[in-house]
DNA sequence: CCGTATCCTGTCGGATACTG
DNA sequence: CAGTATCCGACAGGATACGG
């Protein structure tokens, strides 16, 4: 498993790689790169089919990891926001040449950058 | 699940994200990347813990992603080697950019690029 | 030596129901 | 609204045995 893969090998892009690695966690950075900070309700909406479970797992994880920070505004109902840090940008900067990459390999179907 | 994501996605970087994430490729890639070619029982000695079903899984979506070719040799008993491609070699260049971000954020223990 | 085939278990993640 | 708690099924992946 992934986990074990981390221990072994010991070097820090597996670490990274095992946070970028879960479900949906690329796709909600993308969706965050591209539309800003977003509401939990409104991530989840436009995140189809995944489960509130799920979301807030990645979230917290991403958030963790200094990727992902969150405003909770304590207002009736409360709002929470979910957006990327300046870490993150670093990030998405690395994940745009991955894009570019497999764009070249597979096709440059649609250019959603993130 | 990670297909799900792609899916929904359609983004190349996430197809190429959801080779990588598959467990041990990772460090599959660094094994060979840092060793060169390799047999597969080498690979399978290096890389302790691994299971035969799993390294032939993940060599095999290497394989067909073009980022690891295979090399049989019919002699008695046979030899079978892997290596990187010329195509890995673009990736690994992106996937040491991530090393290197890694390594700023949770400390140089080992600098062990690919 | 380099795998494939089979079985079997642990874990991930969805669905559902419930709280501040 | 933004989650947490609980249950439960599917399937990923290990162990084992066998084939070219």
């Amino acid at each position: 498993m992934t986990q074990r893969s981390r221990e072994l090998c010991s070097c820090p892009a597996s670490i990274l790689m095992d946070v970028l690695s879960g479900p949906w966690t690329m796709y909600i950075l993308w969706v965050l790169s591209t539309s800003g900070a977003t509401r939990f309700g409104a991530l989840k909406r436009r995140i189809e089919g995944i489960s509130t479970k799920m979301l807030t797992e990645r979230l917290r994880m991403l958030e963790q990891e200094g990727i992902v920070y969150r405003h909770y505004e304590p207002t009736v109902p409360p709002q929470v926001t979910y957006g990327l840090t300046e870490r993150a940008q670093e990030l998405v900067a690395i994940l745009d040449q991955l894009n570019a990459l497999a764009q070249r390999w597979y096709g440059q179907e649609k250019a959603q950058a993130g």
